[in-house]
DNA sequence: TAGATTGTTAATCGATTAACAATC
DNA sequence: TAGATTGTTAATCGATTAACAATC
């Protein structure tokens, strides 16, 4: 399954949400494929992938679809992670409200510097050296990786050994899985989804430098 | 031209300089799919479609290739940029410092507090209302969106009206332009680039469990 | 020249869409 | 029943890749 089609759950669980406060019961392939600017047909092929069924005659009854979504992104299990880097991005990442109501729980901070540790705030900082046994004993597979350039693949090596799986990367460099480059134990798969402000910025300039030259 | 394609142009950059600082002249399609993961057929291809060509012996001069998409990217323009909301997040991108060595400056931050306006540091925050004046006057086109969710369309609405064409949007909000809901006065398109923190940790949530439900 | 690499065309691949039989 | 919507198959579309003539 491809990164798409799960941002596109993540977008129908949104509307879907919505329209049940609204005190919908049931929505077609057709609703969901107008809000999202997809065809119902992209809409029916999810549902049917995922094995997800509606009626022929009465669409699909929204808290079974919520209910469905929710099973397959894992929203009922447990949703921890941690933040590696408490400079500037990572507090702003530990202090932002927006994780909670999609579950999202930030078990704890870590840092290099020993002034940064801390056990006062809501979400402890915890020195890197307690890295592993916190996500361990946690049993915590997701981490977001928030340090400078030059720390990034020396920090993405001890989550990796720590048991993380999963990665969102705000460091510039560009993180990829290989088997040669690093110790491991296991077998598993990794996913990273690297965010590269300056990449995306500069996407930006782009399209508005190409959008000027075509007005002008 | 897709996202896609400018992204590769983004790394061909980045890989280029490094190239560069080694000492090296020369570049082979072979080289650049190599270290990006493509064939060397499709890096052929973005630069022919692009008007860069090479030598049917000696591959690509680095120069030359660095020269055409800086000029493509824009980079050799000055690249300025606005940041609307300085809470948590706006004020950590204020504070980072991976955008200078790109050329994207910070010309000033917005935030709707009067106790959050400041000349004093090295970038000004100034009061949501001098948002149009500014924008205008420095004709910036790129702005990042890091207000709550309650303000966010309201503030896409005035940085369209100031003459923002480029959004980097970090709210929860999906914004997306329709003529019907904005009131305009131009023919200009617009480009938004929507990062939705929630949906990205979301979406890790997925892979990792599904990996490990293969594992099991 | 012989060998290697570009530039481009045709083939492939995967995702999306159109169309429609099944059926509520 | 008649009408509407699902579930699925075949067609389309766009991006990537393979292949190869041109040529340095």
């Amino acid at each position: 399954m491809n990164r798409e089609v799960v941002l596109r759950l993540s977008k129908y669980r949104r509307l879907l949400q919505k329209l049940k406060v609204l005190g919908l019961e049931r929505v077609f392939s057709n609703n969901l494929g107008d809000a999202l600017g997809v065809t119902p047909a992209l809409v029916r092929k999810d549902f049917s992938n995922l094995k997800i069924t509606g009626n022929k005659r009465g669409g699909y009854i929204i808290d079974e679809l919520i209910a469905s979504i929710d099973l397959i992104l894992g929203k009922n299990q447990p949703r921890e992670i941690v933040i590696v880097g408490c400079g500037k991005i990572g507090t702003a990442l530990m202090q932002y409200r927006g994780l909670e109501k999609d579950g999202i729980n930030i078990a704890a901070g870590f840092d290099i510097k020993p002034e940064k540790v801390s056990y006062k705030g809501e979400i402890p900082v915890l020195g890197i050296e307690e890295l592993e046994n916190f996500i361990k004993s946690r049993q915590i597979k997701i981490g977001v990786i928030s340090v400078p350039e030059s720390a990034a693949t020396d920090v993405f090596e001890k989550m990796i050994n720590a048991g993380i799986i999963g990665f969102l990367n705000f460091s510039p460099v560009e993180l990829k899985y290989s088997k040669d480059s690093i110790h491991f134990d296991n077998n598993n798969s990794y996913v990273i989804n690297n965010i590269n402000l300056a990449v995306e910025i500069e996407n930006l300039f782009f399209y508005v430098n190409n959008s000027q030259a075509e007005n002008s």
